[in-house]
DNA sequence: GGTCGTCAAGGGGTG
DNA sequence: CACCCCTTGACGACC
């Protein structure tokens, strides 16, 4: 029997002014005409984001919830090249340390999607070493927390540039000059306009990187693949890595905007995934991408209680019958 | 207190 | 090659 654990993305809606996401454009930053007050500030700000993350978690563990994705912006102009010089981890040192301790202690499930200009297939040095260094800052900033950086970090494969064969070749061929770090803490995804789950597996397979299958992914961009079939090699990917299955779960906004995401999960789509991988493994964590955040999250488990068909664990973890 | 424009990134599509 | 749109949340300006 399969348990399915839910979690979600970077931010509460029921929490009010708890954003872990301030920031300081760069522009604001070129503004200021003292450099170094304005590197306080952007330390200001990092302290005042780590914080309410940990307020988040602490949050999570009242509902029950142990899986959620860090925000991406914790530490605002960190990989900027301005700002090269700034050594934005010693002085954040402690607010780290919190944050990784309780999640350890808790027994919670945190990780990182660096958003989608982060690119380790495009033939451009620039953008390889800027997505090289992104990376590189969110290994870091797990390090600081604490935390084995071991899959931790939710690519997509990248580009098409108008060969998709010669893209995944890419990817393998920056692969090889990727820091062994960075390779460790990379699991890849099946995006929703160029690379499908079987691209994707092909990469996994390969290289030895776990996939987290995006089911609202796959019906945008499927390329008549049966995901059914080859969900075993999925699972299969996750062999070698120290944490459960890790999917991701959102709804179509509607018909002609299909590929944004909804404010809530259709629960009926949810379960016809769940029903087909039921016994595949014996943990799916469910990343719940909705425009509600943990109030998605909610919503969906007050449905779910009223099923009959399942068993309910905690407020975010429950078992199919 | 809503609403709109701006910021930042790389890819992709159009003309 | 030029342009604009995609995406995200924050935030300043405006009435």
């Amino acid at each position: 029997m399969t348990i399915i654990r839910l979690g979600y993305v970077a931010m509460s809606m029921e929490l009010t002014n708890s954003s872990p996401s301030q920031t300081m454009t760069f522009k604001q930053f070129q503004k200021l005409s003292d450099r170094e007050a304005g590197i306080r500030k952007l330390e200001r700000i990092a302290k005042s984001n780590l914080e309410n993350c940990l307020r988040l978690l602490k949050h999570n563990k009242g509902n029950d919830i142990s899986f959620f994705r860090f925000s991406s912006r914790l530490i605002p102009l960190a990989n900027h090249e301005a700002l090269e010089d700034w050594n934005y981890l010693s002085p954040l040192k402690e607010e780290l340390k919190a944050l990784g301790d309780f999640a350890k202690q808790e027994k919670m499930r945190v990780d990182f999607h660096p958003d989608h200009f982060v690119l380790l297939n495009t033939p451009k040095k620039e953008t390889l070493k800027a997505s090289t260094t992104t990376l590189a800052m969110h290994v870091r900033l797990l390090e600081g927390m604490g935390i084995d950086p071991t899959h931790r970090c939710v690519l997509h494969v990248g580009g098409g540039y108008n060969d998709k064969e010669k893209a995944l070749e890419r990817f393998i061929h920056n692969w090889m000059y990727t820091p062994k770090g960075i390779q460790d803490a990379v699991m890849l995804e099946n995006d929703d306009t160029t690379f499908t789950m079987i691209d994707t597996l092909y990469l996994c397979e390969k290289l030895g990187i776990p996939l987290v299958f995006d089911y609202h992914h796959h019906l945008a961009c499927h390329n008549d693949e049966d995901w059914e079939k080859d969900w075993e090699r999925v699972v299969s990917t996750w062999d070698a890595s120290p944490l459960p299955v890790k999917m991701h779960i959102s709804s179509p906004k509607g018909e002609k905007d299909f590929r944004s995401h909804a404010d809530y999960i259709d629960i009926d789509m949810f379960f016809t995934f769940l029903k087909a991988v039921q016994g595949s493994t014996s943990q799916i964590d469910c990343m719940i991408e909705a425009k509600k955040k943990d109030q998605a999250l909610f919503k969906l488990m007050e449905e779910i209680k009223k099923r009959k068909d399942i068993e309910i664990i905690d407020r975010s973890t429950f078992r199919l019958k």
